[in-house]
DNA sequence: AAAAATAATCAACATAATGTTTATTATAAT
DNA sequence: ATTATAATAAACATTATGTTGATTATTTTT
Protein backbone atom coordinates (compact mmCIF):
# COMPACT_ATOMS: atom_id res chain seq x y z
CA UNK A 1 0.00 0.00 0.00
CA UNK A 2 2.89 2.28 0.24
CA UNK A 3 5.04 3.60 -1.62
CA UNK A 4 8.16 3.38 0.36
CA UNK A 5 10.26 1.03 -0.99
CA UNK A 6 9.55 2.06 -4.73
CA UNK A 7 12.39 3.72 -6.65
CA UNK A 8 12.41 7.04 -8.02
CA UNK A 9 11.07 6.58 -11.53
CA UNK A 10 7.93 4.19 -9.77
CA UNK A 11 7.51 6.87 -7.61
CA UNK A 12 6.67 9.48 -9.90
CA UNK A 13 4.92 7.12 -12.44
CA UNK A 14 2.55 6.26 -10.13
CA UNK A 15 1.97 10.19 -9.34
CA UNK A 16 1.42 11.27 -12.22
CA UNK A 17 -0.88 8.58 -13.09
CA UNK A 18 -3.01 9.44 -10.06
CA UNK A 19 -2.83 13.64 -10.46
CA UNK A 20 -4.34 12.51 -13.84
CA UNK A 21 -6.47 10.60 -13.20
CA UNK A 22 -7.91 12.96 -10.48
CA UNK A 23 -7.96 15.61 -12.92
CA UNK A 24 -10.02 13.73 -14.97
CA UNK A 25 -12.27 12.82 -12.58
CA UNK A 26 -13.18 15.87 -12.04
CA UNK A 27 -14.50 16.34 -15.13
CA UNK A 28 -16.30 13.43 -15.92
CA UNK A 29 -17.83 10.16 -14.69
CA UNK A 30 -15.07 6.75 -13.98
CA UNK A 31 -16.83 5.17 -16.84
CA UNK A 32 -15.97 7.55 -19.32
CA UNK A 33 -12.10 7.51 -18.96
CA UNK A 34 -9.87 5.55 -20.61
CA UNK A 35 -6.49 4.37 -19.75
CA UNK A 36 -5.08 5.51 -22.82
CA UNK A 37 -6.39 9.05 -21.56
CA UNK A 38 -4.85 8.68 -18.14
CA UNK A 39 -1.25 7.94 -19.81
CA UNK A 40 -1.46 10.48 -22.53
CA UNK A 41 -2.28 13.22 -19.96
CA UNK A 42 0.27 11.98 -17.77
CA UNK A 43 2.40 11.43 -20.15
CA UNK A 44 3.26 7.61 -19.29
CA UNK A 45 3.61 4.65 -21.49
CA UNK A 46 0.51 2.66 -21.56
CA UNK A 47 2.34 -0.25 -20.56
CA UNK A 48 4.00 1.13 -17.74
CA UNK A 49 0.13 1.73 -16.89
CA UNK A 50 -0.21 -1.96 -16.85
CA UNK A 51 3.15 -2.49 -15.12
CA UNK A 52 0.94 -1.30 -12.12
CA UNK A 53 -2.30 -1.10 -12.39
CA UNK A 54 -4.82 -3.17 -13.71
CA UNK A 55 -7.12 -0.79 -14.88
CA UNK A 56 -8.59 2.88 -13.81
CA UNK A 57 -10.85 1.27 -11.02
CA UNK A 58 -7.68 -0.72 -10.12
CA UNK A 59 -6.23 3.07 -9.52
CA UNK A 60 -9.14 3.65 -7.99
CA UNK A 61 -9.17 2.05 -5.10
CA UNK A 62 -5.24 2.13 -4.36
CA UNK A 63 -5.91 5.78 -3.88
CA UNK A 64 -8.79 5.00 -1.98
CA UNK A 65 -6.34 2.61 -0.06
CA UNK A 66 -3.87 5.65 0.50
CA UNK A 67 -6.69 8.13 1.48
CA UNK A 68 -8.24 5.70 4.04
CA UNK A 69 -3.90 5.16 5.50
CA UNK A 70 -3.70 9.13 5.65
CA UNK A 71 -6.90 9.60 7.93
CA UNK A 72 -5.94 6.58 9.94
CA UNK A 73 -2.15 8.15 10.30
CA UNK A 74 -3.66 11.45 11.01
CA UNK A 75 -6.00 10.29 13.44
CA UNK A 76 -3.19 8.45 14.69
CA UNK A 77 -1.01 11.66 15.15
CA UNK A 78 -3.67 13.43 17.68
CA UNK A 79 -4.42 10.36 19.84
CA UNK A 80 -1.22 9.14 20.51
CA UNK A 81 -0.26 12.80 20.97
CA UNK A 82 0.19 14.51 24.31
CA UNK A 83 -2.23 16.71 23.22
CA UNK A 84 -5.50 15.28 24.71
CA UNK A 85 -8.59 16.38 22.64
CA UNK A 86 -12.06 15.94 23.66
CA UNK A 87 -14.41 14.25 21.24
CA UNK A 88 -15.68 17.42 19.50
CA UNK A 89 -11.84 18.81 19.03
CA UNK A 90 -11.21 15.71 17.90
CA UNK A 91 -13.83 15.39 15.15
CA UNK A 92 -13.32 19.05 14.68
CA UNK A 93 -9.72 17.78 13.32
CA UNK A 94 -11.49 15.52 10.79
CA UNK A 95 -13.35 18.43 9.35
CA UNK A 96 -9.81 20.77 8.85
CA UNK A 97 -8.23 17.12 7.16
CA UNK A 98 -11.15 17.33 5.10
CA UNK A 99 -10.93 20.67 4.15
CA UNK A 100 -7.13 20.48 3.40
CA UNK A 101 -7.86 17.79 0.72
CA UNK A 102 -10.95 19.04 -0.23
CA UNK A 103 -10.48 18.15 -4.04
CA UNK A 104 -9.84 14.55 -3.18
CA UNK A 105 -12.16 14.12 -0.52
CA UNK A 106 -14.92 15.86 -2.78
CA UNK A 107 -14.50 12.93 -5.59
CA UNK A 108 -14.08 9.80 -3.50
CA UNK A 109 -16.14 11.20 -0.46
CA UNK A 110 -19.20 13.01 -2.72
CA UNK A 111 -22.31 11.55 -4.35
CA UNK A 112 -20.55 10.02 -7.35
CA UNK A 113 -17.82 8.00 -4.94
CA UNK A 114 -18.05 4.48 -3.96
CA UNK A 115 -20.42 4.41 -0.86
CA UNK A 116 -18.34 1.03 -0.22
CA UNK A 117 -15.46 2.92 0.58
CA UNK A 118 -17.53 5.61 1.68
CA UNK A 119 -18.59 3.53 4.74
CA UNK A 120 -15.80 1.57 5.42
CA UNK A 121 -13.85 4.80 5.82
CA UNK A 122 -16.79 6.76 8.35
CA UNK A 123 -17.48 3.23 10.40
CA UNK A 124 -13.22 3.84 11.25
CA UNK A 125 -13.85 7.28 12.02
CA UNK A 126 -16.76 6.73 14.01
CA UNK A 127 -15.06 3.55 15.81
CA UNK A 128 -11.81 5.92 16.58
CA UNK A 129 -13.97 8.54 18.24
CA UNK A 130 -17.05 6.60 20.09
CA UNK A 131 -15.95 4.48 22.18
CA UNK A 132 -18.91 3.69 24.64
CA UNK A 133 -20.27 2.19 21.51
CA UNK A 134 -24.09 1.40 21.80
CA UNK A 135 -24.63 0.98 25.71
CA UNK A 136 -27.83 3.25 25.65
CA UNK A 137 -30.23 1.17 28.36
CA UNK A 138 -33.64 0.15 27.04
CA UNK A 139 -32.38 -0.65 23.45
CA UNK A 140 -31.89 -3.99 21.72
CA UNK A 141 -29.02 -5.28 20.14
CA UNK A 142 -30.75 -5.22 17.30
CA UNK A 143 -32.19 -1.85 17.38
CA UNK A 144 -28.68 -0.57 18.48
CA UNK A 145 -27.34 -2.18 15.35
CA UNK A 146 -30.20 -0.18 13.26
CA UNK A 147 -29.33 3.36 14.70
CA UNK A 148 -25.58 2.40 14.38
CA UNK A 149 -26.27 1.82 10.36
CA UNK A 150 -28.00 5.19 10.30
CA UNK A 151 -25.54 7.38 12.27
CA UNK A 152 -22.64 6.24 10.22
CA UNK A 153 -24.65 7.38 6.89
CA UNK A 154 -26.49 10.24 8.44
CA UNK A 155 -22.67 11.31 8.88
CA UNK A 156 -21.88 11.07 5.58
CA UNK A 157 -24.62 12.50 4.53
CA UNK A 158 -23.71 15.67 6.61
CA UNK A 159 -20.16 15.67 5.23
CA UNK A 160 -21.50 15.31 1.43
CA UNK A 161 -23.63 18.32 2.39
CA UNK A 162 -20.77 20.50 3.84
CA UNK A 163 -18.58 19.15 0.86
CA UNK A 164 -21.19 20.67 -1.72
CA UNK A 165 -21.81 23.87 -0.01
CA UNK A 166 -18.04 24.69 -0.19
CA UNK A 167 -17.35 23.97 3.34
CA UNK A 168 -18.46 27.26 4.67
CA UNK A 169 -19.48 26.48 8.10
CA UNK A 170 -16.63 26.14 10.41
CA UNK A 171 -15.45 22.88 11.37
CA UNK A 172 -16.09 23.33 14.97
CA UNK A 173 -19.83 23.81 13.97
CA UNK A 174 -19.65 20.41 12.07
CA UNK A 175 -18.16 18.62 14.45
CA UNK A 176 -20.62 19.81 17.73
CA UNK A 177 -23.42 19.47 15.28
CA UNK A 178 -22.50 15.76 14.36
CA UNK A 179 -21.32 15.21 18.01
CA UNK A 180 -24.71 16.31 19.19
CA UNK A 181 -26.72 14.06 16.72
CA UNK A 182 -24.69 11.17 16.69
CA UNK A 183 -24.94 11.25 20.43
CA UNK A 184 -28.37 12.09 21.19
CA UNK A 185 -29.85 9.11 19.06
CA UNK A 186 -29.75 6.04 21.19
CA UNK A 187 -31.40 8.21 24.02
CA UNK A 188 -34.36 9.02 21.51
CA UNK A 189 -35.26 5.73 22.12
CA UNK A 190 -35.06 5.62 25.45
CA UNK A 191 -37.62 8.37 26.17
CA UNK B 1 -40.49 7.59 -18.97
CA UNK B 2 -43.51 5.60 -19.52
CA UNK B 3 -43.47 2.77 -22.55
CA UNK B 4 -47.59 3.46 -22.68
CA UNK B 5 -47.13 4.22 -26.68
CA UNK B 6 -44.93 1.83 -27.59
CA UNK B 7 -46.11 -0.88 -29.75
CA UNK B 8 -45.69 -4.88 -28.73
CA UNK B 9 -42.53 -5.25 -30.59
CA UNK B 10 -41.11 -2.46 -28.61
CA UNK B 11 -42.52 -3.14 -25.40
CA UNK B 12 -40.77 -6.73 -25.43
CA UNK B 13 -37.36 -5.51 -26.77
CA UNK B 14 -37.31 -3.12 -23.96
CA UNK B 15 -38.70 -5.62 -21.60
CA UNK B 16 -36.02 -8.49 -22.30
CA UNK B 17 -33.19 -5.76 -22.49
CA UNK B 18 -33.74 -4.68 -19.28
CA UNK B 19 -34.44 -8.25 -17.75
CA UNK B 20 -31.11 -9.25 -18.90
CA UNK B 21 -29.56 -6.13 -17.84
CA UNK B 22 -31.00 -7.01 -13.94
CA UNK B 23 -29.70 -10.06 -14.35
CA UNK B 24 -25.89 -9.87 -15.73
CA UNK B 25 -26.10 -7.05 -12.32
CA UNK B 26 -26.65 -9.18 -9.54
CA UNK B 27 -23.38 -10.83 -10.78
CA UNK B 28 -21.12 -8.34 -11.30
CA UNK B 29 -20.73 -4.61 -11.45
CA UNK B 30 -22.23 -2.43 -14.59
CA UNK B 31 -18.70 -1.63 -15.61
CA UNK B 32 -17.68 -5.14 -16.64
CA UNK B 33 -20.92 -5.50 -18.38
CA UNK B 34 -21.07 -5.11 -21.66
CA UNK B 35 -23.47 -4.03 -24.38
CA UNK B 36 -23.01 -7.00 -26.63
CA UNK B 37 -22.95 -9.10 -23.20
CA UNK B 38 -26.99 -8.05 -22.53
CA UNK B 39 -27.81 -8.15 -26.41
CA UNK B 40 -26.56 -11.88 -26.63
CA UNK B 41 -28.60 -12.47 -23.30
CA UNK B 42 -31.58 -11.30 -24.34
CA UNK B 43 -31.27 -12.49 -28.11
CA UNK B 44 -31.99 -8.83 -29.11
CA UNK B 45 -29.76 -7.43 -32.32
CA UNK B 46 -27.38 -5.05 -30.95
CA UNK B 47 -28.48 -2.16 -33.62
CA UNK B 48 -31.80 -2.65 -31.55
CA UNK B 49 -30.21 -1.67 -28.47
CA UNK B 50 -28.92 1.47 -29.93
CA UNK B 51 -32.24 2.02 -31.55
CA UNK B 52 -32.84 2.51 -27.57
CA UNK B 53 -30.51 3.03 -25.44
CA UNK B 54 -27.30 4.96 -25.42
CA UNK B 55 -25.80 2.73 -23.96
CA UNK B 56 -25.49 0.18 -20.14
CA UNK B 57 -25.70 3.39 -17.92
CA UNK B 58 -28.72 4.89 -20.19
CA UNK B 59 -30.33 1.96 -19.50
CA UNK B 60 -29.65 1.76 -15.73
CA UNK B 61 -30.74 5.48 -15.73
CA UNK B 62 -34.09 4.47 -17.35
CA UNK B 63 -34.66 1.44 -15.38
CA UNK B 64 -33.71 3.68 -12.22
CA UNK B 65 -36.33 6.57 -13.44
CA UNK B 66 -38.93 3.82 -13.90
CA UNK B 67 -38.58 2.37 -9.86
CA UNK B 68 -38.58 6.29 -9.38
CA UNK B 69 -42.14 6.42 -11.26
CA UNK B 70 -43.42 2.94 -9.40
CA UNK B 71 -42.85 3.91 -5.93
CA UNK B 72 -44.53 7.34 -7.05
CA UNK B 73 -47.56 5.87 -7.58
CA UNK B 74 -47.56 3.53 -5.26
CA UNK B 75 -47.37 6.49 -2.35
CA UNK B 76 -49.98 8.18 -4.50
CA UNK B 77 -52.52 5.50 -4.51
CA UNK B 78 -52.10 5.13 -0.15
CA UNK B 79 -52.71 8.86 -0.02
CA UNK B 80 -55.51 9.76 -1.86
CA UNK B 81 -57.30 6.39 -0.68
CA UNK B 82 -60.00 6.55 1.58
CA UNK B 83 -56.92 4.55 3.67
CA UNK B 84 -56.20 7.55 5.63
CA UNK B 85 -53.08 5.81 7.01
CA UNK B 86 -51.21 7.58 9.58
CA UNK B 87 -47.11 8.01 9.27
CA UNK B 88 -46.08 4.85 10.86
CA UNK B 89 -48.65 2.56 8.05
CA UNK B 90 -47.51 4.71 4.87
CA UNK B 91 -43.77 4.05 6.30
CA UNK B 92 -44.74 0.60 6.75
CA UNK B 93 -45.80 0.34 2.98
CA UNK B 94 -42.57 1.74 1.66
CA UNK B 95 -41.13 -1.19 3.24
CA UNK B 96 -43.82 -4.05 2.26
CA UNK B 97 -43.03 -2.25 -1.60
CA UNK B 98 -39.48 -2.89 -1.43
CA UNK B 99 -39.21 -6.23 -0.35
CA UNK B 100 -41.94 -7.05 -2.90
CA UNK B 101 -39.13 -5.68 -5.22
CA UNK B 102 -36.05 -6.82 -3.25
CA UNK B 103 -34.13 -7.95 -5.95
CA UNK B 104 -34.29 -4.64 -8.06
CA UNK B 105 -34.39 -2.68 -4.46
CA UNK B 106 -31.01 -4.54 -3.39
CA UNK B 107 -29.27 -3.63 -7.05
CA UNK B 108 -30.43 0.10 -6.96
CA UNK B 109 -30.86 0.88 -3.40
CA UNK B 110 -27.58 -1.10 -1.97
CA UNK B 111 -24.09 -0.08 -1.32
CA UNK B 112 -23.11 -0.49 -5.08
CA UNK B 113 -26.20 1.39 -6.38
CA UNK B 114 -26.34 5.13 -7.77
CA UNK B 115 -26.19 7.71 -4.54
CA UNK B 116 -27.28 10.29 -6.81
CA UNK B 117 -30.79 8.27 -7.41
CA UNK B 118 -31.11 7.18 -3.78
CA UNK B 119 -30.90 10.67 -2.26
CA UNK B 120 -33.19 11.61 -4.82
CA UNK B 121 -35.80 8.87 -4.19
CA UNK B 122 -35.47 9.25 -0.33
CA UNK B 123 -36.24 12.75 -0.62
CA UNK B 124 -39.40 12.43 -2.25
CA UNK B 125 -40.25 9.81 0.45
CA UNK B 126 -39.68 11.97 2.74
CA UNK B 127 -41.17 14.98 1.55
CA UNK B 128 -44.61 12.53 0.97
CA UNK B 129 -44.30 11.64 5.06
CA UNK B 130 -42.85 14.22 6.66
CA UNK B 131 -45.00 17.52 6.62
CA UNK B 132 -44.07 19.76 9.04
CA UNK B 133 -40.59 20.24 7.33
CA UNK B 134 -37.71 21.64 10.19
CA UNK B 135 -40.33 23.39 12.28
CA UNK B 136 -38.29 22.53 15.61
CA UNK B 137 -38.07 25.61 17.36
CA UNK B 138 -34.16 27.04 18.75
CA UNK B 139 -32.86 25.78 15.33
CA UNK B 140 -31.00 27.57 12.89
CA UNK B 141 -31.98 27.39 9.35
CA UNK B 142 -28.46 26.39 8.19
CA UNK B 143 -28.95 23.67 11.46
CA UNK B 144 -32.31 22.06 10.10
CA UNK B 145 -30.79 21.42 6.41
CA UNK B 146 -27.80 19.49 8.06
CA UNK B 147 -30.32 17.53 10.21
CA UNK B 148 -32.41 16.90 7.11
CA UNK B 149 -29.53 16.01 4.88
CA UNK B 150 -28.32 13.33 8.03
CA UNK B 151 -31.88 12.40 8.15
CA UNK B 152 -32.28 11.44 4.57
CA UNK B 153 -28.91 9.02 4.29
CA UNK B 154 -29.13 7.66 7.81
CA UNK B 155 -32.81 6.62 6.64
CA UNK B 156 -31.02 5.25 3.37
CA UNK B 157 -28.46 3.31 5.74
CA UNK B 158 -30.82 1.76 7.90
CA UNK B 159 -32.70 0.60 4.64
CA UNK B 160 -29.34 -0.85 3.00
CA UNK B 161 -28.84 -3.01 6.29
CA UNK B 162 -32.39 -4.39 6.19
CA UNK B 163 -31.87 -5.69 2.55
CA UNK B 164 -28.72 -6.51 3.31
CA UNK B 165 -29.42 -8.49 6.41
CA UNK B 166 -32.82 -10.59 4.05
CA UNK B 167 -35.51 -7.99 5.47
CA UNK B 168 -35.88 -10.62 8.51
CA UNK B 169 -37.40 -7.60 10.63
CA UNK B 170 -40.70 -6.86 9.49
CA UNK B 171 -42.05 -3.65 7.94
CA UNK B 172 -43.81 -2.91 10.86
CA UNK B 173 -40.36 -2.83 12.96
CA UNK B 174 -38.61 -0.69 10.59
CA UNK B 175 -41.29 1.83 10.18
CA UNK B 176 -41.57 2.51 14.00
CA UNK B 177 -37.83 2.99 14.24
CA UNK B 178 -37.32 5.14 11.39
CA UNK B 179 -40.18 7.53 11.99
CA UNK B 180 -38.68 7.60 15.83
CA UNK B 181 -35.58 8.04 14.58
CA UNK B 182 -36.46 10.78 11.98
CA UNK B 183 -39.07 12.86 13.87
CA UNK B 184 -36.45 12.84 17.29
CA UNK B 185 -33.59 14.08 15.21
CA UNK B 186 -34.84 17.77 15.38
CA UNK B 187 -35.21 17.55 19.28
CA UNK B 188 -31.89 16.60 20.44
CA UNK B 189 -31.09 20.00 19.63
CA UNK B 190 -33.82 21.61 21.92
CA UNK B 191 -33.26 20.01 24.81
C1' DA C 1 33.08 5.54 -11.81
C1' DA C 2 31.79 1.18 -13.73
C1' DA C 3 28.74 -2.64 -13.60
C1' DA C 4 24.48 -4.71 -12.65
C1' DA C 5 19.70 -4.28 -11.98
C1' DT C 6 15.53 -2.46 -12.95
C1' DA C 7 12.04 0.61 -15.05
C1' DA C 8 10.14 3.00 -18.94
C1' DT C 9 9.65 3.36 -23.78
C1' DC C 10 8.53 2.09 -28.41
C1' DA C 11 6.43 -0.43 -31.93
C1' DA C 12 3.87 -4.04 -33.24
C1' DC C 13 0.21 -7.19 -32.74
C1' DA C 14 -4.17 -9.79 -32.04
C1' DT C 15 -8.50 -9.27 -29.94
C1' DA C 16 -12.80 -7.32 -28.70
C1' DA C 17 -16.29 -3.89 -28.19
C1' DT C 18 -18.27 0.07 -30.20
C1' DG C 19 -21.20 2.76 -33.10
C1' DT C 20 -23.17 3.25 -37.66
C1' DT C 21 -25.24 2.00 -42.07
C1' DT C 22 -28.06 -0.38 -45.57
C1' DA C 23 -30.93 -3.80 -47.32
C1' DT C 24 -34.14 -7.26 -45.91
C1' DT C 25 -37.54 -9.54 -43.16
C1' DA C 26 -41.15 -9.67 -39.71
C1' DT C 27 -44.75 -7.69 -37.11
C1' DA C 28 -48.26 -4.41 -35.80
C1' DA C 29 -51.61 -0.77 -36.74
C1' DT C 30 -54.97 1.14 -39.78
C1' DA D 1 -55.15 -5.89 -47.46
C1' DT D 2 -52.31 -2.01 -47.17
C1' DT D 3 -49.26 0.83 -44.90
C1' DA D 4 -46.13 1.87 -41.37
C1' DT D 5 -42.77 0.64 -38.37
C1' DA D 6 -39.53 -2.33 -35.81
C1' DA D 7 -36.07 -5.88 -35.70
C1' DT D 8 -32.61 -8.37 -38.04
C1' DA D 9 -28.39 -9.48 -40.50
C1' DA D 10 -24.17 -8.38 -42.35
C1' DA D 11 -20.66 -5.45 -43.14
C1' DC D 12 -17.63 -1.72 -41.92
C1' DA D 13 -14.39 1.63 -39.86
C1' DT D 14 -12.90 3.03 -35.44
C1' DT D 15 -11.18 2.65 -30.93
C1' DA D 16 -9.57 0.72 -26.65
C1' DT D 17 -7.55 -3.20 -24.67
C1' DG D 18 -4.02 -6.22 -23.17
C1' DT D 19 0.35 -8.36 -24.26
C1' DT D 20 4.99 -8.98 -26.08
C1' DG D 21 9.99 -8.33 -27.13
C1' DA D 22 13.64 -5.37 -28.14
C1' DT D 23 15.74 -1.00 -26.86
C1' DT D 24 16.80 2.96 -24.09
C1' DA D 25 17.18 5.40 -19.75
C1' DT D 26 17.72 5.66 -14.92
C1' DT D 27 18.84 4.07 -10.43
C1' DT D 28 21.28 1.27 -7.28
C1' DT D 29 25.12 -1.43 -6.02
C1' DT D 30 29.80 -2.58 -5.97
Amino acid sequence: MKSEKDDRRVKYTKMVLKESFIKLLSHKDISQITIKEICEDADINRATFYAHYSDQYDLMRKIENELFENVSVYIEEYTRNEANLDRVEMVEKIFVYLKQNAQLCRLFLGERGDMEFQKRIMTFIYEKNIDELMNAEGVSKETAEYIYAFTITGCLGAIQKWLDDGMKKSPRFMSEMLVKLAGGLPEVFVK
